[in-house]
DNA sequence: TGGGCTCCTTCCGGTGGCCGGAAGCTCGAT
DNA sequence: ATCGAGCTTCCGGCCACCGGAAGGAGCCCA
């Protein structure tokens, strides 16, 4: 499958070039060409090669250091990415509004693999420090957004977590399968997560779930709000109405508008494979 | 300088890999191999091989359809770009605050060589329609963050600018170089740019230069509101305001707070050279 | 001033990875 | 059935890529 070379030396020119890409990283956002030949492993006159080629092109830009950061073409390539750019423009002003309402962090995240991904953040300069970042990773159990993307997601990947390490960013980050496994029932019960400490022992976070049009969950909305501060169930209704708005622009049928006068039931979750058990990648 | 293949033929390894991303854009977000070779000018064998490649690594993703989308992880690496992830993030509370004030569209751009790049944008969803879009390209001469950014543009810019074809957008573009000039001399001496009609005929745009830590104009930010609106001087004040809040939050010195009582000139620029008219990219 | 360090840039000959034509496959449409 | 469009795999030949080596620029310390 890999068009690895031959019989077992090094990646193939693309490995490399990729290779470069991902010797920067949010720990590394500027690297001298010695700096990214030492993190890809490359001899240092290939490095020097492929890093002017990527820099004419614009993946890569150089400084007035000499160092070496990600270039605005690179950017603008990603920015197509649809589980970016389509979904952050659709939630937007929900996610708008939200952080308007509560002038914290609001978070929208995506699963990939047995991580989340921030794919957008509003953070008021005076709200709770958090850790995330746009384009950032954490893991999935110990993140509200991370609970909520798991609780949704395939059953593979959800036994997958179960089984592997559950690594704790605080000591009161749930690492017990069977408590994870109780914590997500409840999470698909009640449609919405609530992660007290965590991340980090200060900051309290409230996730639920965004569907697309086939009703599976594509991607989670949370608020970050100080642990000491007020009651937190008090902006649940805030972060279920705002994750059904935008659950409803991205085409959920469960999420249409019902006629004025019928209550509407939440789209709470019951354990129901259909919806959030089986497929996905 | 280009490490092309020796004499004459077709492009490097490195450079396929780059052809094949630039087949993607914003009228082609989704392609499938056989679109991706032909935009890239590949044989299919050989796109076949790179892009398999490509998104192993997670650069592209194969969506149910079969077609080819950007991935997550390249969207992940291109987010690092400094003139997006830094500046976005310090400038986004102030976007905010703008948008929330205006409800209508609020646009934060840089410049990379003779266009406008988008880097961030609010809208609301009943606000006029506007063209851009986050990681879209602008003409410089045709927006309000173009016209600010080619006014503080090197020298060396804008008289290629001026120099070569300036496209219309519709018949109230600015395309008469002289009148251009005209109009980047008031734009440098009030620190603000009003462009009515020239990207569509219903929509205007106020727009502000945002400078970085060695004053130099880093971004621009705009509020795009319909033609038809009020008098759309009322918003001037609160676009230079945020303009002003993220050049103090990138560092510029010239948007330090002065001390309380003391009358604080706004940032205008002179046509003083060592504030625009030299370096660059 | 000189030595030692790190980083960058250029050069060039050998070779092994890449190229891409061709054949076969899976669809769906006619 | 027949066609066509798109996808996948295979493999031999050739040439583009690799990377050691040499040289330059800048910096710090003695």
């Amino acid at each position: 499958m890999s068009p690895s070379r031959g019989g077992q030396s090094g990646p193939s020119v693309t490995g490399r070039v990729l290779g470069i890409l991902s010797a920067f990283g949010p720990s590394a956002e500027a690297l001298t060409l010695s700096g990214i030949a030492r993190a890809a492993g490359l001899p240092l006159s290939t490095a020097h090669r492929l890093v002017g080629e990527l820099a004419t092109w614009g993946a890569l830009e150089r400084g007035e250091d000499g160092r070496y950061r990600i270039g605005l073409r690179l950017w603008e390539v990603g920015a197509l990415a649809p589980r970016s750019l389509g979904l952050r423009e659709r939630a937007m002003p929900y996610l708008e509004d939200l952080y308007e309402a509560t002038r914290q962090n609001v978070q929208l995240a995506v699963r990939d693999g047995h991580e989340v991904v921030y794919v957008e953040r509003l953070a008021h300069p005076e709200a709770v420090r958090v850790f995330s970042r746009v384009g950032g990773r954490m893991p999935l159990n110990a993140t509200g957004v991370g609970q909520v993307l798991l609780a949704f997601a395939p059953a593979a990947v959800q036994e997958d977590v179960l089984a592997g390490p559950l690594t704790a960013l605080t000591p009161r980050t749930i690492t017990d399968p069977h408590e994870l496994r109780r914590v997500l029932a409840a999470v698909r019960r009640e449609g919405v997560a609530v992660c007290d400490g965590m991340v980090d022992l200060l900051s309290l976070s409230v996730a639920a779930p965004v569907r697309g049009e086939d009703e599976r969950v594509v991607a989670s909305l949370s608020v970050v709000v100080p642990s000491t501060g007020a009651e937190p169930r008090t902006i649940v209704p805030a972060v279920r109405a705002a994750a059904r708005g935008i659950s409803r622009a991205l085409g959920a049928p469960s999420a249409r508008r019902r006629p004025a006068g019928v209550i509407t039931p939440l789209p709470t979750a019951t354990d129901d494979p259909a919806l959030g058990a089986e497929r996905g990648a």
